[in-house]
DNA sequence: CAAATATACATAAGAATCTTATACATAACT
DNA sequence: AGTTATGTATAAGATTCTTATGTATATTTG
């Protein structure tokens, strides 16, 4: 997604989130959304996006929904009930996972003394 | 190192300013502070460890050198010159990760209205 | 109006990182 | 005597992503 490597393996908990919070997206407009919430920082590539999108998909997590607009193809994916409970877990990980983070690059001076 | 694969492409950056931090250490005491820092949510596994160690090291990242401690070998690692200076821009792209990733969960409502 | 850009999805080869398993060796504990 | 702790190492495989390529339509721009 970048050159920085930290960005590894943050794609679907993105994805989950963004499809949480606006019910339904298709993949070009989640690297829309994200460039433009990161302010251009952060680029999903197709090649990152559409096989992430297919794997959550085939573990039933998301719902997919095929619509033609304008002449042109549109693949909506929705959370499915069991992914809406997943998303729950993902984000608790992401919380513990920046302060875990947080802690190793910004330790608290030790004050026992 | 976890079952989340947020941690993924997180480790050069730790090591990094563990090192920094502490002037030089050996692997396994790497696993051990890292392990009581995250209160033993975070746990390196050697597979990934060490193949880091010396990848950074062939980078020019790490200087290594052995001491005999009890009987046993240790490899104490420390910053390189270069080294240094590369961790004040991994830990600056550590910042702007962590904050774009709060602004993608944890969006600001839109209060233009 | 032709060319470039934007919209929209897809996949395949290879790179990078990590997990899991295994290996070797000494020290300390039970 | 056997398990746990300390200490390093590597190899096979899984996962995730980059880079490149392909297809197709719509819109903008020179």
């Amino acid at each position: 997604m970048k050159n920085s490597q930290l960005y590894k393996g943050s794609l679907n908990t993105i994805i989950m989130k963004l499809l949480e919070e606006n019910g339904k997206m298709y993949g070009y407009e989640i690297t829309q959304k994200v460039k433009a919430i990161t302010q251009g920082e952060l680029n999903i590539t197709e090649g990152a996006l559409y096989p992430a999108l297919h794997k959550l998909e085939a573990e039933g997590i998301l719902d997919v929904e095929i619509e033609k607009v304008d002449n042109r193809m549109r693949k909506y994916y929705k959370l499915t009930e069991a992914g809406t409970k997943e998303t729950v877990n993902r984000l608790a990980e992401l919380e513990d996972f920046i302060r875990n983070m947080q802690s190793l690059v910004n330790p608290r001076p030790n004050l026992e003394f």
